[in-house]
Formats: C-alpha cells, sequence, structure tokens
DNA sequence: CTCTTCATGTGACGTTGTCATACGAACCAA
DNA sequence: TTGGTTCGTATGACAACGTCACATGAAGAG
C-alpha cells in the first residue's frame, strides 16, 4: 500500500507543515524540532533524515510559502480575461495578504538564504519570474519591467514589513498600509 | 574618581557596545550573553543587573542604533544652507549606508519591538519625527509630508531588506538598489 | 566603624540543536 | 520462503544557551 519512499515523503511533507504551522501559531521560538516532530507524529531526531539542520528545515517551510504564492499568481496569468493592470494590482495586493495572514512565514520568506538552499531559491526566483511578466504586460517595454517591477516589489516588501513590526502607524504617518500601496500603484505603474 | 552609579553606567555602556560589536561582527547567533559579558569585561550573568533578559538587551542596541542614525538627521537639519531637496536626499541614503554597513545591526532596528521597550520605541519615533520633518521640508503641504514620507520610508527599507537578503539581484531585476534609490525618489518625491 | 545597598561572580537547571548508535521494517536475491 | 542489506526512525548523550538563586565584596550612609 504504502512503499517505504512514499512513507518518506509523507513523513517529509508532515514534518514541512508542522513547522509552518508552528510558525504561523507561536512565531518563530516555537519552531522547536522536538515540537516539529511530535507535532507531524515522529521522534525529535526524525527531521535529520531529511534535513541536514533546522536551517534547511526552514528554508523547506520558506520555498513552500513561495510555492503556494507562485500558484495564485499563476492562476492571475492564467485569467486571460483580466486587464493587466487588474492582474498587477492583484499580485500585489495577494502578496501583502500573505504578509498580514501569515507574518512570521512572509518574514522568513524575504529572509536571507544564508547558505545552499536550491529549493528555496528556485522557488523565489519563479515567483518574481512571474511577477515580471506580470510587470511586463503592464509597462510595455520589456527592459522597463525589470527596474520597474523591482521598484515595485521593494516598495511592497517595505510597506509590509514596516506594517509587521508595528512602524508604521497611521497616528505616525497619517497613511495606512493600503493607502501606500495605491499611492504605490498610481505613481510607480 | 568613579563612583558606584558611574561604574554601573559604564558597564551598561560597555554591554551595549559589546553586543553591537557581536552583531555587526558575526550575526544575531553570535550574540550570547556569555560573549557579550566576556567582550565587555564582566561575567555571563552580569547583564542581568542591567536588562531583564536578553530582549531588552538587544532593544538597548537597537534604540543605540536609532539615535545614532537621529545624530545625522539632527546634523542635516542643523545644516541650514542645505537644499531641502538634498536634505532628503542624503537623510535616505545614509540609512541606506547603515543598511548596508551593519546590516544585522539594521535587521534589528526594523525588528518589531515585540514587548516593552521605551527607549527603543523612542529612538525610532524620534528618528521618524526628524524624517517627517525633512520630508514636510521639501513637499510644502504639511498634509502630503505624512504619507509621502511614509511612502519613501517604507520603500527605502524594502530596497534594503531585499537587497540584504540577495533577493535584489542586478541579474534578475536589471536594477541596483541605488538606482531604485533614485527612481523612487524622482517618482515619489 | 557598622550597617546597608547593589553590582557582580558562580553554581545550577531546563531547553535546544546536534551527533552516535541501535532498532526494525521494507526491499532484494536466492 | 529465507537470508542479508538498506534506510527511516527512536533514543541516549553532549555542549551551549538563557535564566535563576545565592554568595561575595566593595561603595555609600549613619
Amino acid at each position: 500500500m504504502v512503499s517505504r519512499v512514499e512513507s518518506a515523503a509523507a513523513t517529509r511533507r508532515a514534518l514541512v507543515d508542522a513547522a509552518a504551522d508552528l510558525l504561523d501559531e507561536g512565531g518563530p521560538d516555537a519552531v522547536t524540532l522536538r515540537a516539529v516532530g511530535a507535532r507531524a507524529g515522529v521522534s525529535r531526531g526524525a527531521p535529520y533524515g531529511h534535513f541536514p539542520d533546522k536551517e534547511h528545515l526552514l528554508a523547506a517551510v520558506a520555498a513552500k510559502s513561495w510555492q503556494e504564492v507562485g500558484d495564485r499568481l499563476d492562476e492571475l496569468i492564467a485569467d486571460r480575461a483580466l486587464p493587466p493592470a487588474v492582474r498587477l494590482e492583484r499580485s500585489l495586493a495577494g502578496l501583502m495578504e500573505v504578509g498580514r495572514r501569515r507574518p512570521h512565514a512572509y518574514a522568513l520568506m524575504f529572509a536571507a538564504p544564508t547558505e545552499e538552499h536550491p529549493d528555496a531559491i528556485a522557488a523565489v526566483s519563479r515567483t518574481h519570474d512571474q511577477f515580471l511578466a506580470i510587470v511586463a504586460e503592464v509597462v510595455k517595454g520589456p527592459d522597463r519591467a525589470g527596474p520597474l517591477g523591482a521598484l515595485l516589489m521593494t516598495s511592497l516588501h517595505g510597506i509590509v514589513a514596516m506594517e509587521n513590526s508595528g512602524q508604521l502607524t497611521p497616528e505616525k504617518w497619517h497613511v495606512t498600509g493600503d493607502e501606500l500601496l495605491r499611492m504605490l500603484i498610481a505613481r510607480i505603474a
């Protein structure tokens, strides 16, 4: 019924899911290898059969999170009835929504892939390429898509990051993150 | 010569400096209470005479880093011969320079002040007020300074953050962080 | 000079990441 | 079926860490 490799793959998936859930629920400090193993139904040492160390497990969580974003972007791209400007707006809003719903996972996604984490790097690169394609449809010049896309992506990330860190308060700046996103699109795109 | 309170204040300063140095040199993992105490010339338990826990020590490091940025902004503001636009440009470039020269400290400055860290919150608030004052001199409408300043600050932070995380590569986006900063000023301010 | 205060030093405890080792079930060859 | 191999998993152990309880010793007050 379940072969050995299937069981191992399922365990690996369960470990990544458990780590992601613990991260969402309790923040980075809650992601303990012992807790991850317990939630995945295995022991504390089991992760070492799938990941060299904790950092690689977290990289797998980041890769999974990026893949989910990429899948949503794929849906946006596949919907040919959508005007390019709407696609761009929804792609930005979608990423912002992830930053608000899963702030810890979002921070992990934008953290530095310090060592060699091919899966995470590939997932990030794919999503960036998708976003660049969406931007390229709005601004007709392909050579302008790169810089404009970078400005949009970095600015959006700054808005979400400062919002999540509590440094973007409406009392101080007289503006909300949503309004900043609208300003960004109006002035940049 | 050295009273007891002076010695205690010096020790506290030495602890914060040691933590900042260790953070700059070896990243967050290098900031151990034992290592901080050793570099400050005291034992591993000494920090608990000045800070309730490690988080408060790191908050003091963040506060000190923000104060240094604020002092540089004060110099910019005091130089009345500087055109407002140049002041704004230099304030943004100065913060970007900190993000590049001290990436770990920069990340700590923009991390969430999770609990009550009055010193850190005050230092952040002061710097934001200074930046808002600089922006207000460029855009004459005081009610526009808030949103515009927020857009500039968040976007700059996004550029620096993605640059430091290695996700803003010129190969992918066909643009550098410096060019993005110039685009930002040209299109926003 | 005595007593108090308080920063500091030290031992100890629980937790964590990680490694070495042992176990056991799934696979393969006969 | 039978025997041996592979490999994911479980467990014991260790060093390092944050933190606490307690001891120490010198500075300041009377």
